[in-house]
DNA sequence: CGATTTTGACCCGCGC
DNA sequence: GCGCGGGTCAAAATCG
């Protein structure tokens, strides 16, 4: 009896795969394991109808209830499954539009830099800064400018800043997939170039005695070496009672700090989720609001990341991305950059300078780190319901400041009030649990707007692996093998395997965003938080 | 027993 | 040149 009823589930299985042979592996997947389920209340099912003939009345009552209660479950799950398959669908169509607008925007603005750039070789260099961010990765030309025409000293400057800007951009150009559009042509000191900021992406927290031989070393080296370390950094804040966020990466303390200026120690930590990673975060508590834990990253991954850590380490490289092609556009006034156009509204709040970052000097005690601010307790916007402030925070030694505002902040608000996520008071990104999924309208609408909150949950992810694919095309470390297509697969894959995956959803939200705290849609999440 | 944390020492950049 | 402070190292301690 049993036997025959998995044995019809099997039938039915297979009957549903020759039925999605249509669809992608992932369809396939998914049915699979709605169509896993059915078999199992019929067995249940078998084995309470096989159950004596004697049994009461009542117990069979208990059996259908239970089995109507798992039927019923069933079908939910199945429609919850289709809507969250036809939302991620939607998401990488409009991931996919956004990529191509990208595209196309990149190619124009490179167009114009270098009209710019033959226009007025010299009186432009200024300008040349300002599009730093977004011309490096695909016209490294210009470092041979200046290597060519600057004093050493002021050229390794601006080659780590240079570098550091260009790691971001590859980024953020990777995304377009145009970077190797542009690329082809360069010489081989660019190539060479191309190498050690990948390093830099790898290994850009050289060690002291690395530090030490470098400087043994004198010429390329030694700057392509010490490049990395003017890298942008990011500053997540948020409200948090552990020790640490969980962001999904495995960390290790390497280090404790008292810094000036704050009674709290600051803990320092590198990932070791692979041994050459050199992504590193310091974990400090604002000394005015101790409930606010700032984790400050830096670096790239280079490596796989589980699930649930590409989405905090996509968003720390979108932070970081946008810092730098923020600040790049911010003051050239003609247009904003693409990474602002498409991933957020972008506007100047100059006397909040220090409202989100109380002690700047304490969080970047490198003044050449351009450092943006994620700050996600925002409990101090009741006017604008929704507003997590993303602040740019450049305590650099960038030559014009003004091209480096003291603060920019990035409205990452919703414009309506969507039902599928939303911006608590304190800041977190709370998801409804209720029926996040019910508005595939909403969501759609909100995708098309494209802000960070939602990139934070897909496109992000996808853009950050294409970043990451790149990256490991020069890097030796094993790729991290994230496709678009394989992404999306892996998305859908989780989405499937997990019956439960909106509360999961939810819980990785929470957890990317900061392990929140005062926020009642996400306190169940919460657990998740212990590294 | 390996991994992680703790913690004092050291290195280095920067400002005076 | 010197001192300060941030960041890192590495040995010892602790944990699982």
């Amino acid at each position: 009896m049993e036997f025959g009823s998995e044995r019809s589930g099997h039938e039915v299985k297979d009957e549903k795969r020759s039925e999605s042979s249509v669809g992608d592996e992932e369809d396939r997947r998914e049915q699979e394991i709605i169509t896993q389920e059915p078999p199992l209340s019929t067995t249940e099912r078998s084995t309470v109808e096989v159950g004596p003939n004697a049994s009461s009345l009542t117990k069979k009552e208990e059996a259908v209830d239970e089995l109507e209660t798992a039927k019923a479950e069933m079908g939910e799950v199945m429609e919850e499954n289709q809507r969250l398959k036809t939302c991620l669908s939607r998401i990488l169509n409009d991931y996919r539009t956004l990529q191509m607008q990208f595209h196309n925007r990149v190619e124009q603005e490179t167009k114009d830099s270098s009209d710019q750039k033959v226009n007025n070789n010299n009186d432009h260099q200024r300008e040349e800064s300002d599009l730093v961010s977004l011309s490096l990765g695909r016209l490294p030309t210009r470092n041979n400018e200046k290597v060519n025409n600057k004093p050493l000293k002021e050229e390794e400057k601006e080659d780590k800043e240079g570098l550091s800007l260009g790691l971001d951009c590859k980024f953020e150009t990777s995304k377009s997939g145009s970077t190797t559009e542009h690329l082809p042509n360069q010489s081989p000191n660019n190539s060479v170039e191309e190498v050690p900021k990948e390093e830099a992406a790898g290994e850009s927290w050289p060690q002291r005695k690395g530090h030490k031989t470098a400087r043994d070393t004198t010429g390329e080296d030694e700057v392509s070496q010490q490049n990395p370390a003017k890298k942008a950094r990011v500053c997540v804040r948020a409200r948090c009672d552990t020790a640490t966020m969980n962001d999904g990466c495995q960390w290790r303390k390497y280090g404790q700090k008292i810094s000036k200026g704050n009674p709290c120690p600051r803990a320092y930590y590198r990932c070791t989720v692979a041994p050459s990673c050199p992504v590193r975060k310091q974990v400090q508590r604002c000394a005015q609001d101790m409930s606010i834990l700032m984790t400050t990253y830096e670096g790239n991954h280079n490596h796989p990341l589980p699930l649930s850590a590409t989405a905090m380490a996509s968003t720390i490289s979108a932070a970081a991305s946008m810092l730098l092609s923020g600040s790049s556009t911010s003051h050239s006034g003609s247009r904003p950059s693409t990474a602002m156009t498409t991933a957020a509204s972008y506007q100047t709040v100059p006397n909040q300078s220090n409202t989100y970052l109380s002690h700047p000097a304490a969080l970047s005690s490198s003044p050449s780190h351009p450092t943006i601010t994620l700050d996600l307790t925002s409990n101090n916007n009741p006017s604008s319901s929704s507003v997590p402030l993303v602040k740019f925070t450049s305590n650099s030694t960038f030559n014009n400041p003004q091209r480096y505002p003291l603060s920019t902040s990035l409205n990452f608000s919703y414009s309506e009030s969507n039902n599928a996520t939303s911006w608590s008071n304190n800041g977190f990104l709370s998801y409804n649990n209720t029926l996040p999924y019910n508005s595939n309208r909403n969501v759609t609408n909100v995708l098309s707007n494209i802000n960070l909150g939602k990139q934070q949950q897909r496109p992000l992810e996808n853009i950050y692996n294409s970043y990451l694919q790149r990256n490991n095309n020069i890097n030796p470390i094993p790729p991290p093998q994230h496709s678009l297509p394989d992404t999306i697969a892996a998305a859908t894959k989780v989405i499937t395997a997990d019956p439960n995956f909106q509360s999961a959803l939810a819980a990785a939200l929470t957890t990317i965003i900061g392990s929140g705290t005062g926020n009642t849609t996400q306190g169940s999440h919460g657990a998740a938080r212990k590294t």
